[in-house]
DNA sequence: CAAGTCAGTGAACGATCGTTTGGTGACTGG
DNA sequence: CCAGTCACCAAACGATCGTTCACTGACTTG
């Protein structure tokens, strides 16, 4: 009996590869079919389910594998900026959140919109991160206008309304504007 | 010859308030299908298309009759305000737009998703209602932190974000909530 | 009344989708 | 070598979609 851990979990990662080359093409989950991702990854639409219960099951997995890209973006993002510039490291984690979010707007949209917002969910996770950022911000003497709770909310809901909008636009401005965007959020908060 | 102009445009007003009727009941675009208009409206679906060149054509529709509903909501809660009390004219502005985004969250995302926001659109003539209320504001004596056109932004982006947010929620939290969104961003923006 | 116009319809076409099935060929342990 | 296992695939199924077409019946015009 060969080892189904060795060759199986290779070729679901390809898949989810194919699946995520895709979706940057097509810019939507419109077009995001078994067939065309089988197409993608050059093996036949029913050789997807020997790796994925059904076509939701593949989707989730694509989702938990975006979330994860996005995730160690922003950790290294934050990473980058000196220990003692909290603010900074908070601009920039946001940063790294816009990137994503332009350079990949199919997975951005299918990662908010196929994923309900729930207490426990990813999102939720990458909005405390951002909370624990302005509170290291008020304990280094950063003066906020509102508490960091609100602070982290007000400033992620910006930038997301912001990139969503970017989204939506047939003339997308440079992407330095919602970067910017950022910026003016955070100064916004802060005193 | 019959006057094409009188039944024929009153059934394409019934078309699309069964379509309006049926994207409510949905809560999204998916499933809104010529088929399901068509049931909707107690018609055959090959009838649509003596009123509508194409399924897009009725999408396009659709949208613009949305639209109208949306602006008249906003301009009708601004002139429910007292004319010397220009913030909060911008504040019930921006709540009739939240309570509309609330009510139909289906009709909200297909008018922001499957219409470019550009230059021209519908969406940019609603910030520059949000812009002019703002710079009301500032001949009134109200103290922006921002030039009125930024603050306009600011707060109408913020508010899409966090309208948008919420339609991705699997755990709605109430209108109110929404609603006092939008009086911290204005607050916010206001010294 | 006869001719013409037009909204409306049932039925079908072609395409695309998710999914299932039965079989094939490569590889395994004994 | 042989039986067993597993990944893989071609083909098909059933459903749904947008759209077209030939036809009908009601109405208007002369």
């Amino acid at each position: 009996m060969r080892n189904p851990w060795g060759q199986g979990e290779r070729l679901r990662l390809e898949i989810l590869e194919a699946a995520a080359r895709l979706l940057s093409e097509l810019g939507g989950e419109q077009g995001l079919t078994i067939r065309g991702v089988a197409r993608a990854a050059g093996i036949a639409p029913a050789s997807i389910y020997q790796h994925f219960a059904d076509k939701s099951a593949l989707v989730k997995g694509l989702i938990d594998y975006d979330y994860e890209q996005l995730s160690a973006a922003m950790s290294a993002a934050e990473e980058q900026c000196p220990e003692d510039a909290p603010l900074d490291r908070v601009r920039a984690q946001m940063k790294a959140y816009c990137q994503f979010a332009l350079d990949s707007p199919g997975h951005y949209r299918l990662m908010i919109n196929n994923r309900p917002v729930s207490r426990t969910g990813p999102l939720i996770g990458i909005v405390r991160q951002m909370i624990e950022g302005f509170e290291r911000c008020e304990r280094a003497g950063v003066r906020l206008r509102i508490p960091p709770q609100r602070a982290a909310v007000m400033v992620f809901v910006g930038t997301h309304g912001r990139v969503a909008l970017w989204h939506a636009s047939e003339d997308p401005t440079h992407a330095h504007a919602i970067l910017d965007f950022v910026d003016e959020l955070v100064s916004l908060v802060t005193e």
